[in-house]
DNA sequence: ACTTTAGCCTGTCGGC
DNA sequence: TGCCGACAGGCTAAAG
């Protein structure tokens, strides 16, 4: 479900609920998700008071004083900020029981999110590997064309590559390809430094436009106070196999690459 | 060092 | 109706 739109849309409407609330008890119905519940989290957690909540990649950290939770939402996760009486469904796998009589609810079908936690000074590994954030300077076309000189692996799998850059999914690749014109097939290596400068610009654009409408709603993406996000009216190509292209009218094609549906217009994009 | 594949799960949808 | 396969917004580990 969410790419780094739908978590950052998700950060922004946790925080006002959780920071400075303290973590009076947890709840976990379920701990086989991506990774086990790590003893820690539940040891530490308890009884702290949550400092502040930011996102690094599609992570959620949750900071308190002796450490931080690490969450991340998979493909179907959603976090909710409910009153504690709030019925539990199906797959409602863990509650932070919150001092404000609320609780922050954790909900994920195919269980491919997790909840991790790390001590204050520490890195968790799942971390250490990955690349600029996206919307920050320390991302540009440079960074591509640096990182994929000598890679064959197509220029769509290369931009969804978290150790190159953050929080690009399989909806934003797409788009982001055909906002900058390269084919989603063109080897990485084969992208010259300018195209490379363009396609960071284009990410840059329409992810910084994602956030602001709230994120894509494909199946049942809400954000935390129940809202869907609005920005699949936007969607120039992804989902849209044998639709018109938006700016030239030919049928939007479709194509897997790694594994992931790949969209792409064969007149605008090469 | 890079690339590809398998696998983690459940729900939904389309075809028969 | 129901059954079955394909597919779904992510990511890691292992194999090649």
């Amino acid at each position: 479900m969410p790419e780094l739109p739908e978590v950052e849309t998700t950060r922004r409407g946790l925080a006002p609920h959780l920071v400075g609330r303290s973590v009076v008890a947890l709840t976990i119905r379920q701990p086989a998700l991506r990774w086990p519940i790590p003893h820690e989290l539940k040891r530490h957690l308890p009884g702290q008071r949550i400092v502040s909540i930011e996102r690094r990649a599609k992570y959620l950290l949750v900071h308190t004083e002796p450490g931080s939770a690490l969450l991340h939402l998979g493909m179907s996760g959603t976090l909710r900020v409910l009153p504690a009486a709030t019925p539990i469904g199906a797959h409602d796998h863990i509650d932070w029981h919150l001092d404000s009589g609320q609780v922050l609810r954790y909900t994920d079908p195919r269980r491919f999110g997790c909840q991790l936690w790390q001590a204050r000074a520490d890195t968790h590994p799942l971390l250490a590997g990955l690349g600029p954030e996206p919307l920050s300077d320390a991302f540009n076309g440079d960074v591509l064309w640096l990182r994929s000189r000598g890679r064959s692996a197509s220029v769509k799998t290369f931009l969804m590559d978290q150790a190159v850059v953050v929080g690009v999914g399989n909806i934003y690749a797409s788009e982001a390809l055909f906002a900058a014109g390269i084919h989603p097939k063109r080897a990485a290596g084969a992208v010259s430094r300018e195209r490379y400068a363009r396609l960071a610009e284009e990410v840059k654009r329409i992810l910084a436009y994602a956030i602001a409408r709230g994120g894509t709603t494909l199946r049942d993406f809400i954000s935390p106070d129940g809202l869907p996000g609005y920005f699949e009216q936007e969607l120039f190509v992804y989902g849209r196999e044998a639709e018109p292209c938006r700016v030239c009218a030919t049928p939007i094609r479709s194509i897997v690459l790694g594994q992931r549906s790949t969209f792409f217009c064969t007149r605008c994009q090469h």
